[in-house]
DNA sequence: CAAGATTGATAGATCAATCTTA
DNA sequence: TAAGATTGATCTATCAATCTTG
């Protein structure tokens, strides 16, 4: 039989469940009015505008992010249509492709962060204790610790087609 | 010039955004796994399996939801393909129709909750103290009032063309 | 074989435009 | 006109299969 969830739990997933689901729109939003970017674009372009020469291997990128490899490539493709990054060759790795940050790459993130930042700070940041603030830090990295424990967890194997089952 | 966020704050900020992109990729795996829903159809479902008679107008679910009407068209389309739920005229406000959870949505959902239920009980409040769990709720509740405080915020005429911007 | 990455098909999300009726 | 809802186009995410190289 299954434990549900108490009452303040509920409450609490909930408004978790909405504010994230809320944010996330808005960030979006905001992203895309002010520099044309989605959360995804920033995404990518935040660790590659960090790294040294605006360079970095693919899949640093993506384990960065947590995506999987069929995301990011399609997701680069994209950017790449668009000017925002490059991809090169490795030299080391003949497997592998580095990927570089464009002028108009930097431009764009440059541009978006301050506004995002703003954004975040005025949303969410603003009105919190630093309480409140460690609280959530500590939670996540709970939470990120449990789903990382539980990752290679025993996947039944699909028996169905993909996007669809009924039973 | 902008204000950045701290130290503290943007270790929270990061770790939150993980966690909830990773918790949302489990819970639509195992949701998948468990019963061939997306979160998106259990989301769907669950006001419906509570509504008496399984019966509920469309825009209360996307007002639930926080979904946009063409969002919500779309998706019940896919499911009403799938036979989860149905279409029904409503009388009284003949623009609008009901949404009807079939044996076979009942049935989905009422196998898929145990599962999903424990797992979010594992995964996020097993080890939380009930001020982390209020401490959850609160914050999430102030975000959703600074969201809904800014909605109507001035929104810049979009002068270009959707999904791709340069400039 | 495993790791880094790409591709094609399909499901899902978003925007703009439309339709009908209150 | 505005509310409830649908449609088509386009962008994005996911899965499975594939390719190349370590």
């Amino acid at each position: 039989m299954t434990q549900w969830l108490n009452e303040q739990e509920h409450r609490a997933w909930r408004a978790l469940l909405q504010m994230t689901a809320q944010l996330d729109a808005r960030i979006n939003r905001d992203l895309q009015e002010h520099g044309g970017l989605s959360k995804a674009d920033y995404d990518v372009l935040v660790p590659l505008s960090e790294a040294p020469g605006g360079r970095l291997r693919q899949y640093e990128i993506g384990q960065a992010l947590s995506w999987e490899q069929s995301r990011l490539s399609h997701h680069l493709a994209r950017m790449q249509k668009r000017g925002l990054v490059e991809r090169e060759e490795c030299g080391t790795d003949r497997r592998g492709a580095f990927l570089l940050l464009t002028e108009a790459g930097r431009c764009a993130i440059d541009r978006a962060a301050p506004s995002h930042v703003t954004s975040v700070r005025e949303l969410v940041f603003e009105g919190l204790t630093e309480q409140q603030v460690q609280t959530l830090a500590d939670v996540s990295s709970q939470v990120l610790a449990r789903l990382a424990a539980t990752d290679g967890r025993p996947r039944r194997p699909r028996r169905t087609a993909p996007h669809e089952e009924s039973a």
